[in-house]
DNA sequence: TTGAAAGCGCTAACAC
DNA sequence: GTGTTAGCGCTTTCAA
């Protein structure tokens, strides 16, 4: 692999000013440049990235963090993230934690040693992790995307959206349209997100003057499968329940799935109403209701925070003031919802 | 950020010693040993890797460039990689190639200037592109994954299914199982095993004496809605059709789509079929019967063969001759075929 | 068993 | 405009 200083002797000049030519830092006669150029072009010469990148104490890398890649969410984040990154000329690093603080942990710490500038994270626990601390305190530049705890709001840099406003909203829409018996299936309550949309859902209850019946609350116990077999069981203990709230889509295709299986009617019988609007959620029978969150956008708006924050810090030495961006949500009507 | 000269110079002892003690590569004196951690651990010190990898000439990082994130097979494949990776002490660097030739291209050079020990490519392009071609020439390490060109085969390390005979199985099942007009939905003609699949379906229809009608073959045009309103426009012209076999999962869920948007009975009136068994297609209405991929085994498998290249190449300065690892697939009966 | 020194490939003062 | 030099943080001969 041919190096700069082979460029530099071929082209007769000095490593210095190859390295210019290439950077654009300072002039270099016209003539010289050319020179260059084509040495570069012949020999096929590109610079040592890792070379660059020790010297700089830059990697242009940032770490992408995220629980599970096979949870449909997360790969429309990424590639919102890795859309923006490569435009800024940064690579991203994914790292897939599966859900398990102690490889979140080992990562961190493995890619923090000047490898990468910055992370993005959405957190595998619910409360604060001493790592996650750590890079706080130190000022490494991350962001939060999609999951947070409530006393980082303000400290850290966050994009997420209003979980309690928009499952109390989605909830409200189904009581309106009708629905008097409506459960909930809610997700791991390690989960900050989630508790707060079962906030959601238990005020739109209450505001509404109804109950809240913790046997219609559904919890999500050893994985996919207990949703389903949950749904069953919620059917045949409480049959008149006429609406299903899931805080996420795939949590709703399982409720679907079981629903069918029950020969239970979707929206006739039971109205189901997901949460997060993945492209698959068009495509069920039938198509699911859903509360949208705007996945590539958050991706777009994490990788931009993200950069922001390591140019400033390069800049000035300081991380620029925390943000939080609170992305908008919007009720998808489908045809897994109805009138009562 | 401590280094290794601040741990020496705290420790009384030498930067090389320090470096004997983390890399364990030469006897140190007990006591000077401890000496030396105690100081590590006290200042928190960590390795830069970056300086590690200019000096070793390895990084210990793989690139996976994968067409779309977005596409169900991927993550899954992708998981299979990032935990095999993981556990030998390597990490991935996610690129997208959004199936843009361009981009694959570009991805490449960047990630290739010492950046990365090595790929795992799912190529874009079915023509051979020359920058596949030069990383052979090089004899850089890498492998492809599900995709890959015939003229490849015997050359490049390879991980893959049998698509024609995989396809020729299905299909045949189709046929034995009473369908007498088997339409096929086949994605794009630029990619190799989607036309392997086709020859699969052609060869089984030859074989048992059936027709190949071309009004029964759609074509993959631009996205996805596509699928849906050819797959309308069939079931107009051809009322007859009792069997869409779909070249890929996401392909069938279209279908599956636009046969309830018209009130088709599935498997009824036509069975449908797929091609991947990504977990969602149990999910769908009704589960769908598919060709399973061992996708995640994959992922392992070529990571598995990337790394010992990497090994083998650093040792010995040559890559171990290439392999072409063909997995088995099965046909997974659920209940959107029947019987005849 | 340990230290000194060279060098991986690059950039950026600092000279000229 | 361009060259010389030092140094980013590490590993690894080579000596001692």
């Amino acid at each position: 692999m041919v190096n700069i200083k082979t460029v530099a002797t071929i082209a007769g000049v000095s490593p210095s000013t190859v390295s210019r030519v290439l950077g654009g830092t300072s002039y270099v006669k016209q003539e010289t440049k050319e020179k260059v150029l084509k040495v570069i072009r012949e020999t096929g010469y590109a610079p040592n990235a890792l070379a660059k990148s020790l010297k700089e104490g830059r990697s242009n890398t940032i770490c992408l963090l995220m629980p599970s890649i096979q949870n449909l969410i997360f790969p429309i984040i990424t590639q919102g993230v890795e859309d923006t990154a490569r435009k800024h000329g940064f690579s991203v690093i994914l790292c897939n934690t599966n859900e398990d603080v102690q490889v979140e942990s080992a990562y961190i710490d493995k890619m923090r040693q000047r490898w990468v500038d910055g992370f993005i994270l959405c957190e595998v626990a619910k409360d604060n992790t001493e790592y996650v601390d750590a890079l706080h305190q130190e000022q490494f530049p991350f962001v939060l995307v999609a999951r947070f705890n409530p006393q980082d709001q303000g400290q850290l840099n966050i994009v997420s959206v209003d979980n309690y406003g928009a499952t109390y909203q989605a909830v409200s829409h189904l009581i309106e349209t009708g629905h008097r018996q409506i459960a909930i299936a809610v997700g791991s309550e390690q989960l900050h997100f989630y508790e707060e949309r079962l906030r959601g859902y238990q005020a739109a209850l209450t505001d509404h003057g109804m109950e809240v019946n913790p046997a219609l609350i559904l919890n999500q116990g050893s994985g996919d499968e207990s949703f389903y077999a949950q749904t069953k069981c919620l059917m045949e203990t409480h049959p008149t329940v006429d609406a299903i709230f899931c805080t996420a889509d795939p949590k709703a295709f399982v409720v679907l799935r079981a629903l069918h299986d029950m020969k239970i009617q979707v929206p006739t019988q039971v109205s189901v109403m997901g949460f997060d609007n993945v492209p698959l959620s068009a495509l069920m029978e039938p198509p699911l209701s859903t509360v949208s969150q705007p996945l590539y956008q958050m991706g777009v708006l994490a990788a931009t925070n993200l950069i922001k924050q390591i140019l400033h810090k390069e800049k000035s030495g300081t991380l620029p003031p925390p943000v939080h961006d609170v992305m908008q949500t919007e009720i998808i009507l489908r045809k897994s919802t109805c009138i009562r």
